[in-house]
DNA sequence: TGCTGCAAGTTGTATATACAACCTGTTTAA
DNA sequence: TTAAACAGGTTGTATATACAACTTGCAGCA
């Protein structure tokens, strides 16, 4: 390890982080404050001060003067937690979710899978083959490959209780992600996994995520077409503020030219 | 002026976007250094630091240890703009953009235009149909609509020399965004436009943009499933670094369940 | 000429210190 | 009993200082 030692501030910040995603800290709960930091961690109470400040700015805590520091409620965590847990994002609507599982094995890591994540020819790999459902309908094959190591009572997990995801986030905080989304046709499997009708098309989201600098999952997401659709909602940095506008849902649009 | 005083670190700052948005500085401009702030307005070094930092986190400057500040290029403006503009993205990939406009023309709102856009209905609407080239092959059918109050010489503009959304941020600053992505079968129109194959799906980016709090545009972009992917690179917040991530593209992938 | 090394300026981080403002619970005084 | 005052802890801000790492330009040297 000839790697420079990482500032400080940021060894607190990624401290606190750890705590609160592992689920050590949860939301309301007390979080350590400057001169109890300056303590346990031998640093300047500046220090501690910029590490929670800057926490504050990006969501994780709220502080307020002359009580204390405490962990954030877990609002809007944009776009890949919301994207990434269906579970979540379908119960949120009001739906019911459920899910099967089909495939919940060990495996070797071979061609574009072993590229994807980095890992030699051979690595041990989990492999995860499930679909997910809305009030009893499909609208996701979740097909996902986890590097070994980093989830090993992965094969006694019960899936239909907690999605990959959320297990994942648990296990491996999640740190970068890279993902693409494609149009294509599905699959004869996936077609019927998903109950597509005949020459409907698949939105996939491929997606790579991140731990420690490794990656340490990949995952495919084909979802229906017809019944399924990524959102997404910004605005520029600076004045992140959106009050008043309303999120008025993009109708069905025909083609006519 | 009952008001507190600001923070000095909040009136530097301020000071400085002003500056900025005033035109007084303009993108790649060098900002006084933390050292001229300090002699210039009679703040600590800590003090000066804290606001250039905390502007460099909003993305207003840009910092280079032993250079100095700049002013940030309003480039590198997350997704947003980046998306939004393919010519950008098509160059930046060195390759040759080109466009062809099939309309552009003055309509009036009707149905679900005149929704989306929250209009009354028979509002002008400025109508452009438009398909963009990468190397000569066709990528995106952009079927665009603005209100005309926004855009008034928008019939006079040629926009196979400047794509719609480089003149639309150019006319009204783009402050929010709403997109969804769909995978869609394509219109038999949509299909001769993009030059593609039998059954081949496309990838649907429907946005509405807003500025000053009201919709401004409403864009439909069709994509050939086999020949566009929407590529996303996420951290969340906090640690933000993303070092030495190879951004391996994401290979082609065959499903195999 | 071409190269090295140094000096100056800049950002990045870290510490020690100080005071103000705020909150809470306790003590004190009316 | 009630209200005011106080003490202690907390965050928010500001300053002075220090050192490290980086960039650039220049002086000096081979």
């Amino acid at each position: 390890m000839t790697a420079v030692a990482k500032p400080r501030y940021q060894q607190l910040k990624e401290l606190i982080i750890t705590r609160i995603s592992s689920g050590e800290l949860r939301p309301r709960d007390r979080v350590p404050s400057e001169n109890e930091l300056v303590a346990l961690m031998q640093v300047s109470r500046m220090t501690a001060n910029r590490a929670l400040r800057e926490l504050t700015d990006e969501g994780y805590v709220e502080r307020i003067a002359g009580r204390g520091t405490y962990v954030a409620d877990q609002r809007s965590r944009s776009h890949v937690l919301e994207v990434q847990n269906i579970a979540d994002e379908i119960t949120g609507r009001g739906h019911a979710h459920s899910c099967e599982v089909l495939r919940q094995s060990l495996q070797h890591a071979r061609g574009e899978v072993a590229r994807a994540l980095d890992v030699e020819q051979g690595t041990d790999i989990f492999h995860l083959l499930l679909v997910h459902f809305e009030n009893g309908v499909p609208v996701q094959v979740e097909d996902r490959h986890v590097i070994a190591d980093f989830a090993p009572d992965c094969l006694e997990q019960d899936f239909r209780a907690v999605t990959p995801s959320a297990y994942l986030t648990a296990v491996a905080p999640l740190q970068e992600a890279e993902q693409a989304v494609r149009a294509v046709r599905p699959t004869e499997a996936v077609r019927r996994h998903l109950q597509m009708s005949d020459g409907e098309p698949c939105l996939v989201v491929l997606r790579r995520t991140w731990s420690d600098g490794r990656p340490v999952t990949f995952a495919r997401l084909h979802h229906p077409g017809s019944r399924y659709e990524l959102t997404g909602y910004y605005t520029p940095p600076g004045t992140p503020r959106s009050p008043a506008t309303k999120v008025v849902g993009l109708e069905k649009l025909e083609d006519e030219h």
